[in-house]
RNA sequence: GGGAGCUUAGCUCAGCUGGUUCAGAGCAUCUGCCUUACAAGCAGAGGGUCACUGGUUCGAACCCAGUAGCUCCCACCA
């Protein structure tokens, strides 16, 4: 059969993909052997695959094909996380668009929209991460959201109360506008921005006019907010500032509702910044919050939940919050109160999920105390810090820790729908108790001796954070939470690698950190992976709005999985952004080629009994095996040593490498006969053994074109699928062939090509050399691949010939037409120049006593020997001119 | 404002305990080739004051100090 010049990878990929899972390879169940774990960081449901999912999805593959073909149980459990604010977003937009608005409907209604929807598309995903080869077992595909799950969430709601972890406060909180409920702190996004700081006049009353006045009439005070100036109830300075000791405990007027409020005094305020006056609004920041509260100032809050002016405020009410500050801006002007305006760079949050300007916000919320919970699971931080729980890159602990040292308490309710409903319940007067079901939640109000009317219990209307779920993922997804055997849990867990992105390591990674010790008194997982962010070229982060983000699955159409995996694993240095490019999948794609047409080549030699070849080309095939044998080994110690450390792209240029360089260009080309004969049997398995080795090791990266060759070797019935077939242990490598054959034809190579000849004149060869068996059964492989038509040694130097060294070997070349004497003489006496320097330094070195005496034995000797390498060199050099 | 990390070839990065496997790899570039597996290819070649300045050492890309630039994380300055 004819094979196409070019791989094409459609063809293939589907066709193993469902063979793998046909014959069950992704399967796990405990048995006697070793597991191997990762669980999957659950992607959204409502996510598409996304260039970040492809690196980090492949990464995990690569682990865990590795692991199976080393013998271990491979578990890499899928699933998806229910992400509750960007789902019920969608949901709400969905609804939109047929016209249902969230508020018109109920809350179980609105559920029932919800998971109609996530039936639909909520698979999406993960049939995406197929295309890509992704090795899971499907079977064990877990929702965050499922029963079993949420049951576990809410187990750990009401233990971790009954611990006095998680407790009812009201605080100042983060308030998402968009989304409309609150944020935890890891949830908003500091960015800096240009912001305007005005100078707003609060007018003197008339009583204060009496003790103080200036041309003004009025205090300036600076504010990149004017649109809460209806919230201020008090002007704030500094006791020390001279500007204004005067003036404490008298009044100014606010703007725009005319209120009047105090000067207070409080060492917070910054004399310099600004005018040293402070506009106090403790409805809208923590710090005027806390002055507030000291100073026992009313608690004006100005805007709604869509961040919209509330009637509260008493003038623009309704308007949006940004409109306001306008509007504002522009009256105050108006009135000459605005006498300055300053451009300046401050930060502003934002909703890590809808990008909106986050409010602060008094509250009642749901919060777990961190520091008690670290203080009662220490091995949270100790197990990192100690390497238990292994970061890769080790830069990541320190983040780790600085975050840990600095925790504040996780508020952990949201004001939706879509979640797990926080397992509280309150009567008519507002007292509660936590209980995972209504029945017990009516009978801890019996043992509180307090009595409540049938019905009249209601659930917290709020869900938790996302990530209070998430944060059990890795137990959950082995029922470890559940009554029961635990038999997989108990073998699987803890798992062993975690590959996910930095951007999480707080809301996700400490996490699972925390809930492994608190709840099972074990780790998560022994290694977590981070990945770099994938960025363009530019560095610049993928996103929509730059439309610099390609579509992973037409990548995967245009060029075949295997090599976009390989191009995405290439640039991929543990924690290293990744500079996304095209050209790397297209190397990727070349690679494919290459080892497609390396199939091709010696899928078309003809192959005769040993008996029918020349016995000098059995030797030297026999060479070449053995050469190649040695460099496949080291290749694949290698291989083994940078997995060791998570260093993938180093594994997979290793494996390049061998492939195109040693395998193909070498090792092919040495055993190729000559056009027209045919191959010896003996060599032809070696080939195909050797080939097979090379598939073995590519599998994990390049699972579907290793595979389809693999059986195309067998004729298609290999013993073994390749997906199953030992991985190449590392050993010691034997048999380390001297390669000064190999030096010759580059050398030979590279004559030619310096001399500008066609690679189609042939040369004779003289070696001069004490040790010809460094070269002895490689001619043939010398005269194939150098096109020398002669090879002898130790012959007498011809009249007229070119010379080099090969080591310390001599190599001539009788061509009379290519010799210009008076070159080649200054090319010589170069050369001579060059090592006689070199020979200078080492005797330098070699004449420093210090040197001598500090130096390791290995190190002088080694000195010596290139002392006489160059002494040698020197001496043929000299002679070869004379 | 605090902390961490980085700076090596045109680009992206290796370089472990200081010592010719210490100046490397891939890509890109240049030269010559449609050689009967592959032009998505073959054979070659060029290219770096290892950010800068000092120091330690017989010896520094590597250790120390300082300088400059970049990146990330954290932080309540109106």
């Amino acid at each position: 059969m004819e094979l196409d010049k070019h791989y094409s990878p459609q063809a293939v990929e589907d066709k193993w993909y469902s063979y793998w899972m046909d014959k069950g390879f992704f399967d796990s169940t405990p048995d006697e052997r070793e597991p191997f774990t990762i669980v999957i960081p659950p992607p959204n449901v409502t996510g598409v695959l996304h260039m970040g999912h492809m690196l980090n999805n492949t990464i995990q593959d690569v682990l865990i094909r590795k692991a199976r073909m080393e013998g271990k149980n491979a578990c890499w459990v899928p699933g998806t996380d229910h992400a509750s604010i960007a789902t019920e977003a969608k949901v709400v937009k969905m609804l939109a668009e047929k016209g249902i608005k969230k508020s018109d409907i109920t809350r179980d209604e609105f559920l029932g929209h919800a998971w109609e929807w996530k039936n639909k598309y909520g698979g999406i995903i993960l049939d995406q991460l197929k295309k890509l080869g992704a090795s899971c077992d499907w079977k064990r595909t877990r929702f965050t959201m499922e029963e079993d799950l949420s049951n576990a969430v809410a187990d750990v709601f009401v233990k971790l109360y009954n611990d006095g972890l998680i407790y009812r406060g009201t605080k100042m909180v983060n308030w998402d506008p968009a989304g409309k409920t609150t944020l935890s702190d890891e949830e908003v996004i500091y960015k800096e921005t240009q912001s305007n700081l005005y100078y707003v006049t609060y007018k003197f009353t008339d009583e204060t006019k009496h003790h103080f006045n200036n041309e003004l009439g009025g205090l300036q005070v600076a504010t990149t907010r004017p649109e809460t100036i209806m919230g201020d109830v008090a002007i704030c300075v500094n006791p020390n500032d001279e500007r204004y000791k005067t003036l404490i405990g008298h009044t100014v007027i606010v703007p725009v509702v005319n209120r009047v409020v105090k000067v207070i005094a409080d060492d917070y305020i910054d004399i310099e910044f600004g005018t040293g006056c402070l506009k106090v609004t403790p409805a809208h920041d923590e710090n005027d919050y806390n002055i507030g509260e000291k100073h026992g100032l009313e608690i004006i809050d100005v805007l709604d939940d869509d961040g919209k002016i509330h009637a509260r405020a008493g003038a623009y009410v309704g308007m949006d919050r940004f409109a306001c500050r306008k509007q504002i801006v522009k009256d105050l002007e108006e009135q000459g109160l605005i006498t300055k305006t300053e451009h300046i760079k401050n930060t502003v949050g934002h909703s890590e999920r809808t990008d909106a300007v986050i409010e602060k916000k008094i509250s009642t919320q749901w919060f777990v105390d961190m520091k008690e919970f670290l203080k009662r699971h220490p091995q949270v931080l100790s197990s990192v810090m100690n390497d238990e729980v292994k970061f890769y890159p080790s830069k990541f602990k320190n983040v780790y820790k600085h975050w840990l040292d600095n925790i504040k308490d996780w508020n952990i309710s949201r004001q939706l729908w879509w979640g797990q409903r926080i397992p509280a319940w309150y009567d008519n007067q507002g007292n509660y108790v936590v209980a995972k079901t209504e029945v017990e939640a009516y009978e801890a109000f019996k043992n509180k001796n307090m009595t409540v009317a049938a019905g009249e219990l209601k659930q917290d209307p709020d869900v938790v954070d996302t990530w209070f779920s998430s944060w059990l993922w890795p137990i959950s997804v082995f029922d470890g939470f559940k009554e029961g055997d635990k038999k997989d849990y108990n073998y699987y867990y803890p798992t062993n690698d975690l590959v996910t992105g930095p951007d999480i390591i707080f809301f996700w990674v400490a996490r699972m950190v925390m809930a492994g010790y608190a709840f099972n008194g074990q780790k998560p997982f022994n290694s977590v992976y981070f990945t770099g962010i994938v960025r363009d070229k530019l560095r610049r982060k993928m996103s929509k709005s730059l439309g610099n983000s390609p579509d992973p699955l037409e990548l995967i159409e245009k060029y075949g999985a295997d090599a976009t995996r390989m191009g995405l694993l290439l640039s991929a240095p543990a924690g290293n952004d990744i500079l996304y490019d095209e050209s790397l999948i297209e190397q990727g794609r070349n690679f494919c080629n290459k080892i497609w047409n390396a199939y091709r080549l010696l899928a078309g030699w003809e192959v005769v009994d040993d008996t029918k070849v020349d016995a000098t080309v059995l030797k030297s095939n026999q060479l070449a095996n053995e050469w190649f044998k040695a460099r496949l080994q080291t290749a694949v110690n290698d291989v083994h040593a940078a997995f060791k450390d998570y260093r993938l792209s180093e594994a997979l240029m290793s494996v390049y490498k061998l492939v195109w360089d040693d395998f193909c260009s070498w090792y092919l080309e040495m055993v190729k006969p000559v056009y027209g004969e045919p191959i010896n049997q003996s060599t032809m398995a070696e080939v195909k053994a050797n080939f097979e080795n090379i598939l073995t090791l590519l599998q994990p990266f390049m699972p579907f074109i290793s595979e389809e060759l693999h059986h195309a070797l067998y004729e298609g019935t290999p013993a073994k699928a390749l997906i199953v077939t030992d991985f190449p242990k590392a050993t010691e490598v034997v048999n380390l062939v001297d390669d000064k054959a190999l030096a010759i034809i580059a050398e030979v190579r590279n004559l030619r090509n310096s001399k500008g000849l066609s690679p189609k004149v042939a040369f004779e060869v003289i070696v001069k050399t004490e040790q010809p068996a460094n070269y002895q059964g490689w001619e043939s492989i010398i005269q194939k691949l150098a096109n020398v038509s002669a090879i002898s040694y130790n012959a007498d130097k011809p009249e007229k010939c070119i010379s080099s060294l090969i080591g310390t070997d001599e190599m001539y070349i009788p061509y009379a037409e290519m010799l210009d004497e008076a070159e080649e003489k200054k090319k010589i006496a170069e050369e001579i120049d060059y090592l006689k320097g070199f020979l200078k330094s080492v005797d330098a070195k070699l004449s420093n006593e210090k040197f001598v005496a500090n130096a390791k034995p290995e190190v002088i000797e080694k000195e010596r020997q290139k002392k006489a390498d160059a002494e040698e060199k020197i001496q043929k050099l000299e002679s070869g001119l004379a």
